[in-house]
DNA sequence: GTATCTGCAAATGTTTTGCACTCCA
DNA sequence: TGGAGTGCAAAACATTTGCAGATAC
């Protein structure tokens, strides 16, 4: 067995877990999303999830992505992005962070360094807080 | 003349100064766009502004609202908003400040409270931050 | 007069919905 | 076996585009 063979079948398992963990039956495509997504750092949307995964699964459709993936927001698994106007991200990394939007390449990162969640005030209650950074990453830079 | 009369007249000298000092077209259209955003806190979207500019310019296509609102962020007069998942808003104030997101009747309101923007690190360039808070307003805690 | 702008309608891209069929628990 | 989940196709939206005609300057 391969290491490849060992890591897929690692987040296989993994996602089976965390799937029934979160009470969600653990079909083969809800099996194939979530391992996809484990510690995947590249923000993707929607659609760059189904590319991603219909190969090894022929059969999946676009509209059990966006089921799949709302399950997984509503049980606070991943989170959705709204740093790009264009269109919907999702993060599997739960905990709120900085994000990055590169204005060229559109990809989005992580960005590093934390900040004090402004207090509630006036009579808002603030539940969460996102913090959305534009302009140019390191690669297209290199390339302009 | 009545005060709203005044204020009308204002408002539409006002617009017409701002379209010719940006180089754009001083078109009846436009003017009630720009005169309807002066001093608007209410964040409103494309369509919130053709719902309101249009009874009183009933010809008003939504697409030209559309092109007008993409001249104005484009001269950096408006600000884009991507708080919202669901579909862009605007901000007549250019200035970079705090927003916050009612989840429950998704108003969006300016937040007190400044920020210092994130260093470049790491080869990144930042030409733009925005904070986006998300949680529920105090309208919408007094009747829930 | 003419380049810019408008309205209309059609196209686009993303996301949602409805429903018969499938399959996991 | 039954209900949750899937695929497919159509619908719903927000937004963009193309173009013929209108109009600000």
């Amino acid at each position: 067995m391969t290491q490849e063979d060992q890591d897929k079948r690692e987040r296989v398992s993994w996602a089976v877990s965390r799937l029934k963990a979160l009470g969600l039956r653990a079909t083969p495509q809800r099996i194939a999303i979530v391992a996809f997504l484990k510690g995947n750092t590249t923000h993707p949307s929607a659609e760059d999830i189904y590319e991603a995964v219909s190969p090894t699964m022929p059969s999946l459709s676009l509209g059990t992505v966006y089921s799949t993936l709302d399950e997984l927001i509503a049980r606070g698994e991943i989170q959705q992005l709204a740093i790009d106007p264009e269109r919907k991200h999702l993060d599997p990394n739960p905990v709120p962070h900085h994000h990055f939007l590169c204005e060229k390449c559109r990809r989005i990162y992580d960005y590093p360094g934390s900040f004090p969640t402004p207090k509630n005030e006036g009579g808002f209650t603030i539940k969460s807080c996102a913090v959305h950074l534009y302009g140019v990453c390191p690669a297209c830079k290199k390339d302009p």
